[in-house]
DNA sequence: TCTGGGGTCCTAGGACCC
DNA sequence: TCTGGGGTCCTAGGACCC
């Protein structure tokens, strides 16, 4: 065995971001909400111990709010995010490869300890040095495999040390017959009854499965699965992030709109925001999907979509608000109170690597359309992302969503610094 | 009253071709 | 009464993740 997989998991993170900002809050039951402050998307320990489900909707959970006085937060993205690059770049000192895979998750392999250096030590060091320079807590699981790695690390939340290995045979197979399928990475919530109908109720159970009966009743990923609780590794460890296959910007009005004109802007709005991150990635899009859907909860019910291929692939904000808006009027009824719309961009390509048209040497915009995006950019980049915008996203923009309870932009706009007094 | 948002991958089956 | 076989490509839908 020459590397081992670590699984860095930040505890509670969206609650434990916030509560950086509010030391005064330790001790108490915290809870972030969704982007509409509809469900709640993060709980610290504290909310968890008095049974606040995770995604749990806001008024299910009023009693529970009451009782133990829980304190509740807007999600504030812009601020987890800065965060989660900190934790990042701390996390990369220690590894030889790091995927960060999620806002605040990574996989790191690091070169097996030699002989007498005890793994459960270089884990506590990361822990600790996380802790001490981004002020997050974080749980470490430590096995052969992403999948192991995952079921070492649902062990490391329970240990007060935060940390967990599952190295060898005897100690992994006792580990897995503890563990329900479901709870298995990659296992979900259908997968899982499926899988009990074939007597395969544990993680033991899976691994000692049979792989060609596995890909016969279901299929590769969950061979790969069984392999990877097997010790052999299946899924690799991408290190470089992929350039996306659609870039999505969608949004919960804060109430029901009825009127085109005002889901227009919130089109346009969400379509300047999706251009902004194909811009950020570097690439253009091949067609674009306009959606749109009343509250799936109440009658009557309406939710459709359209896909508008584009002639030539762009990145240029005004085209694709101009085509997406068409798109929306081709799917818009009147009468409806409609809850949400998005868009998203797919087939998308790199700027770099494009397929040109006959008459094209080499990518690119028209040079007024490209000044135009660079300046914008620049403006959102140094003045922040409301300094600028396109008339069509509207003035008051009544669509906007709830997020009455966001902390301040502590770390990304200057106005919401944290201020010290002594 | 109030129920998030953004992704990926896999497979079956239809369309189409020779 | 008879009604091929094999291959590719695309898409919708299902499943999963955080």
């Amino acid at each position: 065995m020459s590397e081992v997989v670590l699984l860095i998991d930040c505890n509670s993170f969206y609650a434990s971001c916030e509560l950086l900002f509010r030391p005064d809050l330790k001790g108490r039951p915290v809870i972030v909400l969704s982007n509409n402050d509809g469900c709640v998307v993060a709980r610290s320990k504290e909310a968890k111990k008095i049974g606040i489900p995770m995604g749990a909707p806001l008024f299910t959970i009023e009693h529970l709010i009451k009782t133990f006085d829980v304190v509740q937060f807007s999600s504030n993205y812009p601020l987890y995010n800065d965060i989660s690059n900190r934790v990042m770049n701390t996390l990369r000192r220690f590894a030889s490869a790091i995927e960060i895979y999620s806002i605040d998750e990574a996989f790191l392999t690091i070169p097996c300890p030699k002989e007498g250096v005890d793994i459960l030590d270089l884990a506590k060091t990361i822990r600790q040095t996380v802790l001490k320079e981004i002020g997050i807590p974080v749980s470490i699981g430590i096995s052969h495999t992403k999948t192991l790695a995952k079921v070492a690390s649902i062990e490391a939340k329970k240990n007060a040390t935060g940390v967990h290995a599952l190295i060898e045979k005897k100690e992994i197979d006792s580990t897995l017959q503890k563990l329900d399928v479901v709870e298995i990475w990659g296992i979900g919530q259908r997968l899982a009854p499926k899988l009990q109908s074939y007597g395969v109720f544990t993680a033991l159970d899976l691994k000692k499965t049979d792989k060609t009966r596995l890909k016969k009743l279901f299929n590769i990923v969950v061979v790969k699965t069984a392999l990877e609780l097997d010790s052999i590794p299946s899924f690799e460890l991408e290190e470089i992030p992929k350039f996306p296959k659609s870039i999505t910007c969608s949004r919960s009005f804060g109430k029901p709109i009825e009127e085109l004109s005002l889901l227009q802007e919130a089109l346009s709005s969400y379509t300047a925001q999706a251009a902004e991150k194909l811009y950020r990635v570097g690439g253009t899009a091949g067609g674009i999907i306009v959606f749109l859907t009343t509250n799936r909860f109440s009658e009557p019910f309406y939710a459709n979509s359209i896909y508008i291929p584009l002639m030539e692939k762009t990145f240029y904000p005004p085209t694709l608000m101009e085509k997406g808006l068409e798109g929306l009027f081709e799917i818009y009824r009147a009468g409806y109170f409609y809850k949400k719309v998005g868009v998203t961009f797919v087939d998308l390509s790199r700027t770099t690597q494009h397929q040109l048209t006959l008459f094209q040497e080499q990518f690119q915009l028209p040079k007024k359309q490209k000044e135009l995006v660079d300046a914008v950019h620049r403006i959102k980049k140094r003045f922040g992302i409301n300094a600028i915008q396109y008339a069509s996203e509207g003035i008051r923009k009544p669509w906007k969503n709830k997020k009455e309870l966001r902390s301040p932009l502590y770390t990304t706009l200057w106005e919401d610094i944290l201020t010290i007094q002594i």
